[in-house]
DNA sequence: TGCCATTGCAACAGGATCTGTTACAGCCAT
DNA sequence: ATGGCTGTAACAGATCCTGTTGCAATGGCA
């Protein structure tokens, strides 16, 4: 399966704001997250407004609306960007029972789901050690080269 | 999305194939595989021709044929299975390339790719820890409650 | 040599999901 | 009240996953 790209999208945005906070713009509207990420407005909305349920963004709506960090990028880790707005597991068990007579098709899910377990523990330890601003300050030294 | 469960269908194929093996079967055809996972013997094929193409599994046709473990299970990582049926990335980075006008997106992807692979390696590590053997021996232990 | 069980593979269908888009209702600062 | 913006439903095109059918290719065996 292809994967999706929501966590990309979300980190692109989040940092986004993060640099536009840092020059002064503390607000931007969701056509301006857009234009950076390079997608319609209304694909900013559905991902922003998880992470505003997730509590990371706070939305102001009416004239001069937008979205803003709710706290600073150094506080925000990739774990809570992916809770926000991939909540997917990364293996998927079997499309239809298995064979339940079968020793293996009887055992087999949980078993795999242990393993399986293990796997999403180890990726999400991995998210949690990043941070938004991590990845602004890494996308920033690109630049620089 | 949802990801797809080749992993698990490979996975329960070749536990299922040592414990025919350890009953005295070294060969089972598709359609006993199928039987076990209960699915189409096309599906179990296309699994299993990977895995033979990994080396994995030998396979011998015409009358009388079918697949059999071309290690022993204890050999086999979960690693080297998921290598050979499901070489997809677990995160995606954009559908279309951001705008590289914007300092963010010019710089995002190289540094998020950095992020994902990092995650890539704590997952193929895992994976790397447990055998078919490991699997089967749990999926047994489940049995015996 | 001919038969037959079995794998290899192409092709297709149904369902699901992802991304992008349009349309419109709801909210709110001015 | 107006205008600018978010929230969300609905839809389309693309892609993928699973299951299925059909048929060619293989090779053991009589």
């Amino acid at each position: 399966m292809a994967a999706n790209s929501r966590l990309t999208i979300a980190v692109h945005a989040l940092a986004w704001l993060e640099l536009a906070r840092r020059r002064g713009r503390g607000v931007l509207t969701s056509d301006e997250v857009a234009a950076s990420v390079n997608t319609n407005p209304v694909v900013i909305r559905r991902s922003l407004g998880r992470l505003a349920d997730a509590g990371l963004l706070t939305v102001r709506r009416g004239t001069g609306a937008g979205w803003s960090l709710a706290r600073g990028a150094e506080e925000i880790t990739l774990l809570e960007v992916y809770d926000a707005v991939d909540p997917e597991p990364v293996f998927a068990l079997h499309a239809t029972e298995p064979n339940l007579e079968c020793p293996v098709g009887f055992g087999i899910r949980p078993a795999l789901g242990h393993v399986y377990g293990a796997v999403e523990l180890g990726l999400r330890r991995e998210l949690a050690r990043t941070t938004v601003a991590d990845v602004l300050a890494e996308t920033l030294r690109v630049k620089q080269q």
